[in-house]
DNA sequence: TTTCCCTGGGCACACCGACGCGCATCTTTC
DNA sequence: GAAAGATGCGCGTCGGTGTGCCCAGGGAAA
């Protein structure tokens, strides 16, 4: 399948406003309430858009500290890497875990209230994971860039 | 403000079903429709939920490939700070970009269709960056944990 | 060129459901 | 004990959603 401007126009509408009504969308877009609920209901079929989700304000949490882990395994045997894995998705505080090329084997985003809550966090749930040779942790200082999708994917011009 | 339980069930639901109608949510809180619409504007009122987003499967646009940008610049001085990331906000491809603490000044992550549209990237938006020194991307060869709230926000048991 | 088909768009309508309000009840707190 | 906040029920209204039908445009085949 293939989308046309009318199309992205619609995505990156529901990217800002998941709840938008059809007549909404219809009138941003350029098309009537029928025309542009069929569009929609093609691009949920076939699996363009995944999920409609609330975002949440974490730092109202008190989630303002983010840090960047990085974890080198005792040995990069299958076993060790699904142990490993297979831990990870449960700690609570990670929203990110990736499998890296080069040196670093793992990198985790991990989100903590500050610097003391991350030292419990470490404590309790990193250090708990199996198979870990090396734990490195940096602090973000600051969040310039957070978007869930790129913006060149709303810049594709076809059709 | 402070939030029960059933707050943060309305907001674990709405992170997954954001269109889910009051009728439903209340079903699953275990609260009449009523009240729960209450709740949730309050939610909405208070900043918790920041916006309703859909979520697109990027896969479908072909980028399949996540890396992790470190990129250090000539200086840290703030005229230098402020005109990378004036410019790394323009950046297309680029989803995340943190400041970070110790020697590596910046995280990008960045999407990608392959490793040679990420070639590409490098050179049409990454070396066009200013005041950078050095550029050292990792491959992602996995996605092991993608979340986009911490599982601990929901765990909070307070009254 | 003409004709047919087919895809996509728009209009109108009807139905169903969501939404918001008011009020009574209950709990909690001071 | 009283007041304030929260809950649940019922109702009416409003809006969204889905369907059927017709139309326009483009491509293909005769």
């Amino acid at each position: 399948m293939t989308l046309d401007r009318k199309d992205l126009a619609i995505l990156a509408e529901l990217t800002t406003n998941a709840r938008a009504s059809h007549t909404e969308l219809a009138n941003k877009v350029g098309l009537s309430s029928t025309a542009l609920a069929r569009r929609q209901k093609a691009l949920e079929d076939d699996g363009y858009i995944q999920a409609y989700q609330a975002a949440l304000d974490l730092t109202l949490f008190g989630l303002t500290t983010t840090v960047l882990v990085r974890i080198a395994l005792e040995s990069q045997s299958d076993d060790a890497l699904k142990a490993f894995e297979a831990e990870v998705v449960k700690c609570p505080s990670v929203v990110r875990c990736f499998l890296m090329s080069g040196t670093d084997d793992y990198i985790l985003i991990v989100l903590a209230r500050d610097i003391q809550d991350f030292e419990r966090i470490h404590r309790t749930e990193l250090s708990r994971l199996p198979r870990v040779a090396r734990v490195q942790s940096s602090f973000a200082l600051r969040d310039i860039v957070n978007r869930a999708v790129p913006t060149v994917v709303f810049g594709e011009t076809k059709r």
